[in-house]
DNA sequence: TCAAATAGGACTAAAATAGTACTGTATCAA
DNA sequence: TTGATACAGTACTATTTTAGTCCTATTTGA
C-alpha cells in the first residue's frame, strides 16, 4: 500500500486536464466533467490547490482556475504537499511531539532520510510528464479488464 | 503526509529491536515490553511478519521469533511490504478493476514509474541501519529545500 | 443589480485502521 | 501423559480518518 489519499489521486487527474491546456481559465464544472468526479468533490480539491499555491483562482462571472505554474514547473511532490502536507511515511515526521519515545528514538533521523528519498523520487515526475500523452506504454493487459471495471465501479458506488 | 500505517511503523520499531541480537529468539511478551507497545498489537504485528517471510516463528514453551534473515539483508520496502502489502500510491496500482477509466488512462504508465521509484528509495534502507545508532548522515543534498517546506507547512496547517 | 463563480466552513456518511479477544495447535518438560 | 507456554488464525468492535455534501458569504462581470 502506502498510498495518497483519493483526493490527492482525483488532484493528479484534475490538473492534468489543465495542463492540456495551462492558458485556459476553466471552472469547477467543466472540470468536474472532463476528469469524470462529482463537481462537489472537484470543488473541494480545487479550492485546496488554489490555497497551497498550484492554482490560480479568479473570481467572479467567466472565472475559474488555471494552473500557476507551467506544467512542467509542479512535481507529484508538489501535487501531494498541497493536498495533504509535507510527505512523512510516520507520524512522528509531521507530528513531532505525538511519541513518548521521540527524544530517545533513534529511528527518527533514518526516518529523515526515508522521507527525504521519497520526496526526491516525487520530486522528479511533473504535471507535463503526467499529462503527457502514453508513449508506447503497453495497455495490452489492461484492455481485456475493461468490462470487469465496470461492474467493479457499479459495485462500488 | 503519504503515511504508511500504525502497524507497519511499530514493526520497524519491533523488528529493530530483534535486530539488536539477531541469534536469539524473542517471545511477544518480551517485545512488547521493550517496544513499550501494547501485546496484542505486537503479537498481531508479530503474525503478520512471520506470516511473510519475515520472522521465523518457533512454536510451544519457550519458543518465540527471530530474524528470518540478517538484518543487512532487510529492507524497509520488505517490511512495508509485508505489514502492507505491495506499494502502490494509487489504488489502480494495487487495486486493478476499480477504476472506470482505467482502460483509456494515460497516467498509469507514470504512476507505474512513480511507485517503482519509491520503493527503490525505500529498498535502500535496511533494518541494520534502522537498528544502528544514530550516526550524522549528511543530509546535505536535501538541506535547500527543507526551508521551502516548511513554509509550504505553515500555509497548510 | 443580477447572475456566475470561487471561498470557507460545517456537517454527515462511509471506509479503513487499530485494537482486542477467543479458540486452536504445536512443543517442551516434569 | 499431561500441563504450561507460546504461536496461529480468525472474528469482532471501536476509533479514527477520509470522502463527500451542503450552505452561506464574497467577488466580479455584464
Amino acid at each position: 500500500m502506502l498510498r495518497m489519499s483519493k483526493l490527492a489521486d482525483y488532484s493528479t487527474v484534475v490538473l492534468s486536464v489543465l495542463a492540456r491546456d495551462p492558458q485556459r481559465t476553466r471552472n469547477a464544472a467543466e472540470l468536474a466533467q472532463e476528469s469524470a468526479t462529482p463537481l462537489p468533490t472537484v470543488s473541494k480539491i480545487l479550492k485546496t490547490l488554489a490555497k497551497n499555491g498550484l492554482l490560480t483562482s479568479v473570481r467572479g462571472a467567466s472565472g475559474g482556475y488555471l494552473l500557476a505554474r507551467a506544467p512542467a514547473q509542479i512535481s507529484v511532490a508538489d501535487i501531494i504537499l498541497a493536498m495533504e502536507g509535507p510527505i512523512g511515511l510516520t507520524e512522528c515526521g509531521s507530528h513531532p511531539g505525538i511519541c513518548v519515545q521521540e527524544s530517545t528514538c533513534s529511528m527518527r533521523h533514518h526516518w529523515n532520510r526515508i522521507n527525504d528519498a521519497v520526496r526526491e523520487a516525487l520530486d522528479k515526475v511533473t504535471l507535463a510528464e503526467l499529462a503527457a500523452p502514453n508513449q508506447k506504454a503497453s495497455p495490452i493487459q489492461w484492455v481485456k479488464k475493461e468490462s470487469a471495471d465496470k461492474k467493479a465501479l457499479a459495485a462500488v458506488r
